[in-house]
DNA sequence: CCTACCGATCGGTAGG
DNA sequence: CCTACCGATCGGTAGG
């Protein structure tokens, strides 16, 4: 049962002060592991970087992972419980169908624009990153993002059993169509320094619904 | 002026037997590099890895460049010499307007089926890599994704020009909802190993022009 | 284009 | 969680 299922993300990033002082340790060092990631690349990553920012030595910083690929594979699981944080949390909210639907990519472009991952999103970038770097950091990442699509095909599906969008429309062809929207905002965000990228966005998701509403 | 803007590629890359050997030597250097970039990134291209890998010594291949930035930059070119190659050359056999444009969508799905790049689009890469990271590599990156969209975006004025599509298509919206599904197509192809990328980026892209149709 | 280097940093270990 | 290391590799240089 993947992470993306659960009726709602348990928001653990700030470890409560009440969690034991090693949680709270790795929580901190993960949640800088996540930025600098988006920032320079899951694989430039580096523990000396790392331990330098949080103030600690390399050693100590290492010994809560036993090897820099478990130190990507942490990094990978902190950076999904941001990301379904910020997709899903608000979205959820709303009734099933259409408006979830269309609250799930507002979601994501606000995500965009509000640099919620400093260097954008964590996922599209270790996504073209690692596509052809087979091993365990890329396995982690394709099952995260097939989560996603899974997901994201899911709240296409409740929108057409809710009568909302027409009969014909395929989930995973309309999911393929949004997610590349999503990934071209971000390419023109920050890329491009494209001041128009989002709206952009918006208005390709809102044509393309707006076609296949019932 | 752009390489994008001239008349076609002069497909430089198999460098002749009559250059001079030191420029054949550099190509040769510069095809591996690409195809090494493409697979493990620009930052992770090594001067030592591409030395042994082409059987000569660091230091050998190290004068042809000066520096790794120098290196990546003209990595960066030789990219964009094979890019333009295969997006272009074909297309450009074709009349302007619509047809043209459809063979410029047409080619860059054909890129990605036949991995014209080892690793997937060497550009696509390049942009979520360097997205933030500022400096001179970045900067040429950039130039080329905007020389690359406007050129796009020339192919669709061209086919409202001659009363192919819809007056009020905006050439920078369209070119931005196209390159999206390309690189979601590139995604969908390396990442997931979605057998039905090619397709559904085909049929998403032929929707979206047939609505524009005049 | 080579050999022979340089200091810095990499991931990782020993021992506490 | 630390100090003190390890061998390997990094980008880069000297000198030919």
């Amino acid at each position: 049962m993947s992470a993306m299922t659960a009726t709602a993300a348990a928001p653990s990033t700030p470890s409560p002060a009440l969690a034991p002082k090693g949680e709270r340790t790795r929580q901190s060092i993960l949640d800088r592991a996540v930025d600098l990631a988006s920032l320079e690349g899951l694989q430039g990553l580096t523990i000396g970087r790392l331990a330098e920012e949080l103030g600690m030595s390399k050693s100590g910083l290492f010994a809560h992972f036993g090897s820099k690929e478990e130190l990507q594979i942490a990094t990978i699981e902190a950076a999904s419980q941001r990301y379904i944080t910020e997709i899903f949390t608000e979205a959820l909210r709303q009734p099933r169908g259409y408006p979830r639907l269309q609250a799930i990519c507002d979601s994501w472009l606000s995500y965009i624009r509000r640099s919620v991952f400093p260097g954008g999103c964590f996922f599209a970038a270790a996504s073209f990153e690692f596509d052809s770097r087979p091993g365990p950091v890329r396995d982690r990442v394709r099952q995260m993002m097939d989560d996603w699509m899974h997901a994201l095909e899911r709240s296409i599906r409740m929108a057409k059993d809710e009568g909302h969008l027409k009969d014909d429309v395929d989930p995973a062809q309309l999911a393929f169509e949004l997610n590349s929207l999503f990934f071209g905002a971000n390419f023109a965000f920050y890329l491009r320094d494209d001041q128009q990228a989002i709206e952009r966005a918006e208005r390709a998701v809102l044509t393309r619904l707006q076609a296949l509403k019932k």
